[in-house]
DNA sequence: CATGAATGAGGCTTCATTCAT
DNA sequence: GATGAATGAAGCCTCATTCAT
């Protein structure tokens, strides 16, 4: 590949992305990701002091998108129209799921900026799963859902479902499963 | 005769489990490992010759202590008991669960050895997917579950499920909130 | 623009040369040979990844230097002038038989590059040992020497004969001694 | 392998000229040499507390094999079948020439006993210089070669000549070659 | 900004060697 | 003697990071 003159943050984010997908954070370095871009290792540090501030940045870039789609989603004013178009959103993003992963991995006090935004991107998980046990507490309040089961669990539940997709149904099919078990259960009628 | 023994591979992998659980995978090395046990670096070379394959020999290991527990699981007749200790099994060792997910982190080409290694534990991987699938189709023969929802879609929800405990419940109430949603789901009746 | 270069690919080939010469292949380390380039060890794998990468790049180096003077060697139309020649090269190259004392002793696995360049290296000794047949059968049919001894003993004594010189003697008298007991023999006449 | 019981100096000697010959100085660890033995590691250190004291001790043995072998050939009157004698007796001896390839290459100072070890052959090899020069000389006296070569000329290429043998040609042919060049030389008469 | 060069820190590995039984 | 176990020293190597241009 012949050299580019010139890098921006949305290629940055881009193929760190797809770095740490297709090969794992154990492959994340600004190495390999100088080769991806054709530019000089050194060039990133004109964006970026330090490769977690670049991961950091990039999380939090694509929460805010997830964020974003969820607050279309809240327009909706069926519970369970809301709850489909919540799982929706999450599977749709399932990169967000992968890439987070690395969440736990990453070293979380390499720089004062990466602690910043560390806290940050804990305050915006945080809200992320608020915003599933609102859902779910409007569900109930609605009398949509049941009332005997502990919130955090359904939430919590519901969080992990839509990390996973399951690469023999569609993503659309994987949003019907995950929405027909929660809503109806596995029990023969 | 030689010199008193003062590690074994029990040990190696009991703070395996716990480096990797307390400090993520990027903080194991043979260096961290070797002053928890007490040990010089080198003398872990004499039981493993990479990282990798100790932790994946650590691994195999886990993973045959949960066949183990599911074979026991398998001899309740009633479906319904069944899915719930196969659930139990899952939740119990969440640490398995917490120390696979360094696997797609993990250097698979460290070593021919480590190559073997990660061939079976993709088998057995494959083996705990076959054998929640096993589970799901006999509750379906039995007439237990409903039969239009797709088999792997709820095996792989339920594998995720059980991967992440709720910190906010007690492990028995885990394991009743994932049984009772998957079972019964969360419609109001 | 970068920061000003402190050694280069010749700096490294002169010193890979000495220290193996003075010290012998054993004490031959990216260590050694730092601090007697006055550099970080690390300096040396952004022009060598292995240390035998920088070896066998040093050998083909040489050998070129020894090809383009057998070249010129060449030129001479009097056999026993062109005889001499050839001798006089591999002596005053002495350094590149002492070097190639190591070739058995080193490592021809270390890397891919590394077996490509000892391929190209065994083919250029080859092609040294050819140039010496070729020198001698052109002895032969020009009549200049004896037609009764194996031309591959002659050549392989050659060879050797440059490869050790006598420190008692000036270089050019020990040119002369090998050229003189080749052509004329020590029996008294 | 099956283990051994016991091993002697003689199966010592023995697998380390193998294996120096076979693999190189860079091979020969007393790791290499217990598995090809059968033995633990540590049980050569009954025997040699250090790798150069076996090595050192390896070559003297061989070198005073050779000494007696010479001390045969010294009863030849005549100078030719003397010299033809000596020149048989090194090439028959090849493996001593490669071993002692490694000779600069070792550590000197390994230990006490090694710069003993080290210094009686440096005693050694001199002599064997030194009934090289010997036998020249007294070709000269009995006229029967040159006197207007330098001895030491001779006998240094007399050496490295014998170092090398020819794989093209059996031992005797090559004895005879040697010889014969060196006798009568390479011109046509 | 972009870059090529240099570097330090830290982890990886291999062995020679020691030691208790 | 023979052995298995432990260890330290030394070399290998990769990166993140800094810097001068």
């Amino acid at each position: 590949m012949p050299r580019q003159r010139t890098i921006d943050r949305r290629m940055l984010f881009q193929e760190t992305e797809k770095l740490i997908v297709e090969e794992g954070y154990h492959s994340f370095h600004f190495k390999a990701l100088s080769e991806r871009l054709g530019v000089a290792r050194s060039t990133i540090y004109n964006y970026y002091a330090k490769k977690e501030e670049l991961v950091t940045a990039y999380m939090l870039d694509k929460l805010e998108q997830v964020f974003a789609q969820l607050d279309e989603a809240d327009r909706q004013a069926n519970f369970s129209v809301r709850m489909k178009a919540y799982i929706r959103v999450w599977v749709q993003q399932a990169s967000v799921h992968q890439a987070f992963d690395i969440f736990p991995v990453m070293d979380h006090h390499a720089s004062a900026q990466v602690e910043i935004n560390v806290e940050q991107l804990q305050q915006y998980l945080g809200q992320l799963g608020s915003r599933a046990s609102t859902l779910i507490e409007a569900g109930k309040k609605e009398g949509a859902i049941r009332g005997d089961l502990p919130t955090q669990g359904i939430t919590r539940l519901l969080m992990v479902a839509v990390q996973a997709p399951d690469p023999s149904l569609s993503e659309e099919e994987w949003v019907e499963t995950i929405y027909n078990i929660f809503l109806n259960g596995i029990r023969h009628p």
